[in-house]
DNA sequence: CGTCCATTTGAGGTGGATCAACCCTAGTGG
DNA sequence: CCACTAGGGTTGATCCACCTCAAATGGACG
């Protein structure tokens, strides 16, 4: 379990078997809060692990430090929707209301810093940068919801494919190479496809040479424009 | 154009072929805020009339007195797919950003009260019950998209029935009853089906006694747990 | 080097889409 | 008051995109 190299004034504690730490926030914990007081604990999460269930009490917010989150809805018989992936710097877990509602999951080993939603809501009372703040974060989320009804509503498998990996590209490429840290299995529930219907959809780009693998979660996109065209 | 009876200081003036009516924010305006000073304006809008586009600056937030609206997002080739239904007393158009990220139509004649975003933004800078209202208006209709995701993503086709007849139950029963307000198009639209399995869908549930009709838009649930069940 | 998953690929089935009549019913005008 | 019409809704027949089930392949890790 590697941590980030912390503020030296860290005070490390353990909770629950998990190693965290109090650290005052500083500017790099500006997405957030850019409010005095407000302290942030950082967790690490081991791969697969359950960071709060669904219709939990929203005590916490995170934001993710390094690895990736899932957060989904179950049906009864098991069926799953992902929602987000959450991946470094992102704000995950905000609610407006009293609880969570879906569930998050890390994807891979995962670092994230907290700090609880009651801080902030009295921060968000006095401070009205802070307000708005966490208002432009729902909202954020809000519009990747209606995006992605869209997509699930009336794209093709291809269709979704092709957002899926423009998203990704977008998201967490680096020198035009993505590391994908989900599985087939998880893209399939994020798009509304099965796990084969996402591989198939991923072998024809390959075949077509708009994509390159280096191991299959190592992509690297080499006609950008050509997907942007299939996602309608 | 029937028009509700509005506060008899209310001054009515004729806005782009409209009517419009100008009125002193009174508590009746409650869900938008209750705020002094502010101004509301009440529009009506004929069926199938636009409202505003997708992508269009957001100059006002609107709220449903009385009719039904849609807002969608379309794909280049005329696929569509609607995110919401707002009935009377529904405030749609709330953007944090600056544009719609959906467009909006009046499903039948309808009549809505426009408040101008940047005095909405303005009473929030100053109020801070004001913020808390929008933050928690953006909120509602993230929960609103995640669940409906869900059902995008993951549920069969009479499960999506299912679940419309029960939000539509609730949302808009009378007695019992509930005359909804959209064709068979707009509902396969909202719920990622054609309109020809929304009909087989209503038409099997009829057959087994779980809703009655009167008229295709009239509809009454009979067996309530029974549809709870099969939503999943 | 072997084991265990994740991924790919193949073969066949199916739920919902598409295409096509037909049927209501509310509104219109005679 | 009734015949006519148009748009919405229903129903039927067929199709196909994606799912399901199955097996082979590959890659990471002990």
């Amino acid at each position: 379990m590697l941590m980030q190299t912390l503020n030296t004034q860290a005070i490390n504690t353990q909770i629950g078997g998990k190693i965290a730490s109090s650290l005052p926030v500083s500017d790099q914990f500006g997405a957030i809060a850019r409010h005095v007081g407000l302290v942030a604990t950082e967790f690490t999460y081991r791969k697969d692990e359950e960071i709060y269930g669904e219709d939990e009490p929203a005590e916490y917010v995170y934001q993710v430090v390094s690895g990736a989150v899932r957060t989904y809805k179950l049906l009864s018989d098991g069926r799953r929707q992902i929602g987000a992936f959450h991946l470094s710097g992102d704000v995950f877990g905000l609610e407006s209301g009293a609880s969570h509602r879906l569930a998050a999951e890390a994807i891979i080993d995962t670092n994230a810093r907290l700090v609880k939603r009651a801080s902030l809501e009295r921060a968000a009372g006095t401070d009205v940068q802070v307000a708005r703040k966490l208002w432009a974060l729902t909202a954020g989320e809000l519009r990747h919801a209606e995006d992605h009804m869209l997509l699930l509503g009336r794209k093709t498998a291809m269709e979704r494919v092709a957002t899926f990996l423009l998203e990704m590209d977008r998201r967490l490429a680096v020198a035009g190479m993505m590391a994908l840290p989900m599985c087939r299995r998880d893209i399939g529930d994020y798009l509304g496809l099965t796990l084969e219907t996402v591989s198939r959809a991923l072998s024809q780009l390959h075949a077509q040479g708009i994509l390159g693998f280096s191991g299959a979660r190592q992509i690297v996109l080499r006609k950008r424009q050509h997907l942007r065209d299939m996602d309608a």
